[in-house]
DNA sequence: TATGAATGAGAGTTCATTCAT
DNA sequence: CATGAATGAACTCTCATTCAT
């Protein structure tokens, strides 16, 4: 099913995070047993733990770095556009759904895992949650206050766009027909619904 | 945290499920052992099995009994309306957003823990659950059909209004201030606007 | 594979030890448990402790008497018989031959599960099954003394055909062919070949 | 009661093969627990398992090989001798004999636990079991058919034989006085008694 | 008589982890 | 860099048994 080819030399680090981020989303991470992500990796026990500190490390590890990258992905499309709220909240669909899509695997892991990061990491990461939720609020309110959106409930609004956007990961499939740009052109049409904003 | 109140004699079977529920939903599936369960119930590791085979057996029981009612529930809504398109959209909406607000935690494990169902039971539930999936396609469908909605891309209206109801679960408090039927109200104007519908 | 017929009024007792019986020699006094002696006996768990104090108490009944009466069998045999020892010889081959075909099940139980009987009990029957041994070696010896029997090892006779007659349950089919005095005519015929005694 | 002495490091397999013997020798499959076995291996459990994969490794195991073993011999003794078949049946009681003493526990084990063999396990090993019971078949047939037997019924003689041959690991002491070439001697002699061949 | 409910101890097995080499 | 050996705690589940009714 995965990673049986033998690892190249100085290799090992990889192929442990690669076979944890297929074990942790195939079954989760109490479902996982360090010895699936060795087996998987096709590495010893101890490769494992010469190169990562322990289970709860790898879980860290890969949503703390899909987390991050999801937040400069955030922050790097709104830089390139002005302060229109349509095409800001556009640029955040654009984010997210390149993002859920690009990183699949881990986003998964991190919305069902991130219950189960050790308290003190994920105390940080609520941080950076909460900075990329913050975002989308901004844009929404912005928006309805300056009228470019009407809508009663900008809350709700918010949350159904992430939904919708979030949910992408769970059916997109990256070998299909549909390219992303036209992924990302239909869930921009479908927010901007949402708001009733300019079409 | 919870039943710290005896268990009356025989009340042993809905002790158990009730304590089931509460860690599944905290702590996942594989992240519970059953003696926390046995603990949270108030009661030996054994009475748990004297009520019941196992611990696949209790998360079972808790989709498959919350499943079936929220497949009762959609057909039921869709029983009281005409054949009306947006009608019966939001007949779907409130069924759905009322089911995922009543029965908050079991649709809650029921979405995260389906991969840990044994396969002969997730075959079996996989049936109810296309089921339900499919009368949203058909409403959909019809409305685009017929003119009643229009939007270009049916499959992605149908799967964020679905999101955005499912994600009703996650954030909404029953003990605070928002009725139920507003927010039905809410989600289903929601899901009229993502398939411009008429309101 | 056994008493699924509703039991009688009052044959509780009986249901139980013929299910224990049943099931020890099936699986083994460590390998049945007594959730299967009730189950094989149509009855709760609770009647069989109604009946019985415990699983040690089946098996003590099964062995105690099956044993008692293997012992009452042979004195029976040679108290019919005179003092010629091939005489004597053959009435403990008929008795022992008889036992073990007639008590097949109890007689296998005995052997096997001697050791799981708990201390005070084994004690008590190590009684009975020496005393049934020195019949064997009284009668082996006396012929050997009197010059009927001319073996050079009296013990290892005594052994080799007392081993030969036992085995007799490991095999005997009760519905074949082969009536038991001729069963007990062929294993007399190879006990006094063994001693060489006269035929 | 055993091995004491704390274990070399890398003796780990042997250690827990050894005590597995013993345990199950002594108390049986069922009656035997894997904590038994480390316990008397001075291992921990969890060692038990880095060497075996369960409890019914441990029984294959000892069984497959002394059975192996068993059948080795008889053909090896067999292979040594003639056609004759009074030689060639106490070249069998040789190999017997002298394994029954030889490997008194493992043969006594394979005898008592032969049920407790998973199928799988069972199916295999029921093959080794019945070719060498065809040897004896093919040996007391052929003496009878060519005369130098005198039996009405070699199918009993040859039980009877195979009986007391096996028996001998019930009783016999390593430690006492009598030597094995002396003990094959005396059942050697038995057994040609048995088929009245020549002696 | 007979039952259903409940239990504490122990079953076999797997867990994440450590350590000497 | 990497391994094989070993561990203690925890896992799911079954055991023989008891007790209130």
């Amino acid at each position: 099913m995965s990673t049986a080819a033998p690892v190249p030399r100085g290799g090992g680090r990889d192929a442990i995070t690669r076979a944890a981020r297929e074990s942790f989303a195939e079954q989760g991470y109490h479902g996982t047993s360090i010895r699936d992500i060795a087996r998987r990796a096709g590495l010893s026990l101890s490769a494992l733990y010469h190169w990562h500190t322990g289970k709860q490390d790898l879980l860290v590890l890969l949503i703390e770095e899909s987390t991050a990258e999801y937040f400069r992905r955030c922050e790097g499309a709104l830089d390139g556009v002005g302060d229109d709220p349509a095409e800001r909240l556009l640029a955040l669909v654009r984010a997210t759904v390149e993002y859920r899509v690009s990183r699949r695997v881990e986003s998964t892991i991190a919305a069902a895992e991130w219950r189960n990061l050790a308290p003190e990491h994920r105390a940080r990461l609520d941080g950076l949650r909460e900075s990329a939720g913050r975002l989308w609020t901004e844009i929404v309110d912005d928006g309805v206050a300056r009228g470019h959106f009407r809508c009663a409930h900008p809350e709700d609004a918010r949350r159904a766009i992430v939904a919708a956007c979030n949910a992408v990961a769970q059916w997109y499939d990256p070998a299909g027909d549909l390219a992303v740009p036209d992924l990302v052109e239909r869930y921009g049409e479908i927010a901007l619904r949402i708001v009733d904003g300019p079409r």
